[in-house]
Formats: structure tokens, sequence, C-alpha cells
DNA sequence: CTAAGGCCTGTAGTCAGGTACGGAGTCAAG
DNA sequence: CTTGACTCCGTACCTGACTACAGGCCTTAG
């Protein structure tokens, strides 16, 4: 059982200082009582533990959802915690339909602008300034000819 | 060429009126001399540039970006244009590998956590505590068997 | 013994993109 | 003429996860 003062804590976890004092703040971590003088001392259940919020930030948890995450037993609450997993694949997925449809549009943008003349206006500028007027390019007969 | 004050303004381009004013205030949108009175009034041009932004923003553009798209002149700036779109559409493959990334060890940790005896302590939040002993699981077995 | 660095507490600032609120003025309908 | 909705302006607040002081105490190396 290693004792450290808050730096060497923070040093080992690879975060900051001034971070597990705001995860103290956040009651994720025990504020333990001064050892000795007015330094508090941390031992490995410190270093574990922001070791696991590191990991669970790693796998898209919010800090809210490390805390509860934190209250489970790994024995007793299994299912608490695969809930929680697949709550989170969801949300995932649904960032990642929303960025994949953000990536189409700007694709099909760029595409469109590397294929027209330039005599044209820009398709990206145009577009965003005129969704309405669907102009019909070069690039858009194309893909409409198959 | 309609005429509208700020609620009307907001109304049509589906925003709140405070947003509109933030706007402002960030530099994107003019604050036009009040016509008469203190009531400000605004035209088709405004409206077209909120709905500018708010199209941007759909695309991922945040809005110092879009900042720049609105400085940018349809005819003479498309390679400018054409670039902000590429570096855009790199940042948005950068997070979705990150997503990707959580989401395969989201996802193997559930599947981990389905199949394996409810007897063991749970995948998921032991290897959050402990994910250096990369416990055998009968999933994890069925897996390396192929 | 002294100086440098680390630790303590508490408060405040950062980023982005808004959102809310207070108090005062204005405008149109009834 | 009043009432209610709207506008104006400035300032403060929100989320999330930190990050940065300030001012004082403690500890440790030289």
């Amino acid at each position: 059982m290693t004792s450290m003062t808050i730096g060497r804590l923070a040093a080992a976890a690879e975060v900051g200082v001034e971070t597990v004092r705001y995860y103290q703040r956040r009651g994720l971590l025990a504020v333990p009582e001064p050892t000795h003088g007015q330094v508090r001392h941390y031992g490995d259940g410190a270093l574990a533990r922001l070791r696991f919020i590191r990991r669970a930030q790693q796998l898209g948890f919010s800090l809210d959802e490390i805390a509860d995450l934190l209250g489970l037993d790994e024995h007793t609450d299994r299912n608490a915690a695969r809930a929680l997993a697949k709550e989170k694949l969801a949300q995932i997925d649904e960032r990642m339909a929303r960025l994949s449809a953000m990536r189409s549009a700007l694709t099909e943008l760029v595409s469109c602008c590397e294929h027209t003349s330039t005599t044209q206006p820009c398709p990206i500028l145009h577009t965003l300034a005129h969704p309405d007027e669907r102009q019909s390019t070069a690039y858009s007969k194309s893909i409409a000819a198959g």
C-alpha cells in the first residue's frame, strides 16, 4: 500500500493535480483526512479509482455516469452496468449517424465543387446560401445518370 | 423585400430571438440602425444569412468557421471554401474514428457480459477497474477459438 | 537556515453556443 | 387609455470538464 501526496497521485494517474481536486469536488474521489500536519495522503485505491475514471471516459462516459458506475458492484450489479453500457452504445450510434450525415453531405459538396466549371458559383457556398434551388451540375447530372 | 422585427426574423429562421442577438454580438449578423423610434428592422438578407448559419452548423461548422464562410464570395473564393470543407471533413473523420473505437470496445464488453456466467464479476466493471488482468472468459475463449 | 517547490483552500476563468433575466421603452388592438 | 406583447440593452447564467490563480502553510534539499 503505497502512500502518495496529491502531486504523485496525479502524476501516477497521468492527470493534473487540479483535475484530481476537481474529481474530489464532484464526489468521484474521497478526500482523505490529513495524515499529520495538513498534507493529505492517498493509497492505491485512489489511484485505481482515478484510472477507472480515465478509462470510462475513453469509453465515452460522462463524469456523472462514471459516478454511477463507481457505485456499482462487480458481483451484484452486472445488469445495471450492462444497461448503462448499452445506453451509451445507443448514444454513440446516434452521434455517429449524425456525423455520417454531415460527412456525406460535405463529401457531395466537395466532389461537386471539384467537378464543376470554375466559372460557376462555388457549389458549397451557393448551397449554403440557397439550398432550395438545387443547382444542376455536371456532377449531380453524372450521379443522376448513374 | 420584406421588413421584419427581430422576433419575426427569428421565427422565420427558426431560432430564438436571443440567438439572433448572440449572432450579432459574435459579428455574424449586422445590427441595422433603428428605422424609426428604437425598433430595428431586418430584410431578407438577414434571413438568408441566418439560414446560411443554421445550415453550415448542420454540416458541422463552428460559428467561427461560419464567420469565415460568410466572408467568402461564391465566385472568387471556391478554393478557400473547398479547403474549409475538406478540413471539416477530416475533423469529422477523426471524430468518427474515435467514436468507432469507443463503440467496438463497448460492444465487446457488453457481449462479454452477456455471454459469461453470472457467478463471475461483471466484465464491464472489472475491466474498468483492472484492465491489466485481461480476464479469460467463455466469450473471449470462443473468440480466440475462432 | 533559507529558498524552492509542493500542498492547502477558495474563487474565478476557459471553451461553445446559447439561454435567461431585469428594467425600460414602444407599439398595436380593443 | 390601457393592456399585453414585443423590443432594446446589458449582464449573468448554463453545461462539461477542466484550468488558473491567490495567498498562505509546509517540507525538503542544500
